[in-house]
DNA sequence: CTTGTTAGTGTCGTATGGTCACTTAATTCA
DNA sequence: TGAATTAAGTGACCATACGACACTAACAAG
């Protein structure tokens, strides 16, 4: 049989195949908090829990696994996200009720800001304070994929500035390294975070000053392109 | 409806789903050459070239994707993989022929001599030098799969000795910098690599040594149980 | 016993983060 | 107006870890 009759006969069902769908650990910062977006289950199963932005791919709609993901937070925030990276895939026989299923999870960050409006006009979408989490009863194993994004984040935040992207476009350094220090659990010397960033030259320095509620006015920063994806030789302290 | 009576009704058929199936970068190291486990497919599409080892996932059989990637590899090489991680996740429209498709892949290292008795024996399946790759015409979007994987694997190189798991349990330092050579794509400072290993108490000298062709005999040396997971603070220079 | 070859070490230079005191620029409140 | 307060931003020194490279050590061959 050549390759045009075998595809032609072939049934992509004659195999009980995992349930795949995709979901999203999306994160900002917004008042000194690091948040998380949630959405409230309207169906079955843990109908009512809160779980991660997600949905089954739309063959007919989605080019590729990104595409799908880019959608649905699309469909919650009304905004694409400025970053977006694959982190894990999770696939087991019991992590939904309805059968095996297999989860393409993806971790992002934006500007709270660029989103606010249209998340809190919908009733069923919520930002989420990452300390809050365990007031909330979530869904399927989220709470897992949440704690392994949250670590890979660490771990980026430790040889990276990507946490920026969870930022406004223009932000300040001293907003940048509390961020930081949210995701990595501990202060962080100011020095050796500033040297750093001005040694590689990741930022642009709008000239801009931000006026404090007490304290000199701090600058304001915009990155630069290939700032997202330099990674420093040396990691911080953890 | 309550929850019970909804999974009842449920027909996992009711959205049309992608194909789902497990694919492993299983890389070693003999002859001081990288090698890469690849399957001559035997069915349809992409009939007679060369692929990763990979399936579908069975549902009665897998508890886990990891499992699905395991039961594969085992049957290619007899062997249970010391080290077995995932590496991504790829999924779009184009990659399979059969339609919209999605492989979650792993990368994967074993020790060349644990398994060359068993995959000298099955006609299908060949270790190949990780230079000659491109004088093999390869399955689907595999090249790209491996190009991603050795990149993942060379950044382990310059953090970690995680390609350790490519070598057999007694290895000299030698091999095991040479290994990291070939993988980075440049030579490493012997003092460099040896001092970072030292300070860090990852291997254990097993006191053996192992005379060469010619020169000084070197030490046998085991990794510790925490090596593979030690990361270093500092990269080696790419 | 000399030569060749590979394993393994001593030592100094350099890059980069840690520490912490200091200066600067704003606000607040006598 | 000017001292106190507060937070941003800098200077300077130390510690650590890698790069570079010459050196010594241990074996085989002749």
């Amino acid at each position: 049989m050549d390759e045009k009759s075998f595809l032609a006969a072939y049934d992509k069902h004659q195999f009980d195949a995992p349930l795949t769908s995709v979901d999203s650990v999306l994160f900002s910062y917004h008042q000194e908090c690091l948040k998380l977006l949630l959405v409230q289950r309207s169906n079955h199963p843990e109908q009512g829990k809160w779980g991660l932005p997600g949905g089954f791919v739309d063959l007919q709609v989605d080019q590729s696994l990104e595409d799908t993901a880019r959608r649905i937070l699309r469909a919650k925030t009304a905004i694409d996200p400025p970053y977006l990276e694959q982190l894990q895939t999770f696939g087991n026989g019991s992590r939904d009720k309805r059968g095996w299923s297999v989860t393409v999870c993806y971790s992002a960050m934006m500007a709270y800001q660029s989103c606010e409006p249209h998340v809190s006009s919908v009733a069923d979408v919520q930002w989420v304070n990452i300390d809050k989490l365990d007031q909330l009863p979530l869904a399927f194993d989220h709470g897992d994929i949440i704690a392994h994004a949250r670590e890979r984040l660490k771990q980026k935040a430790l040889y990276s500035i990507v946490p920026a992207y969870a930022l406004p476009e223009l932000f300040t350094l001293p907003e940048l390294q509390h961020l930081h220090e949210l995701i990595i659990g501990k202060p962080l010397q100011k020095k050796s975070f500033r040297r750093r960033i001005e040694q590689a030259e990741l930022l642009i320095d709008t000239g801009e000053k931000v006026s404090q509620k007490s304290g000199r006015p701090a600058s304001l920063y915009r990155m630069k392109d290939r700032a997202g994806s330099f990674t420093f030789v040396r990691n911080l302290e953890e």
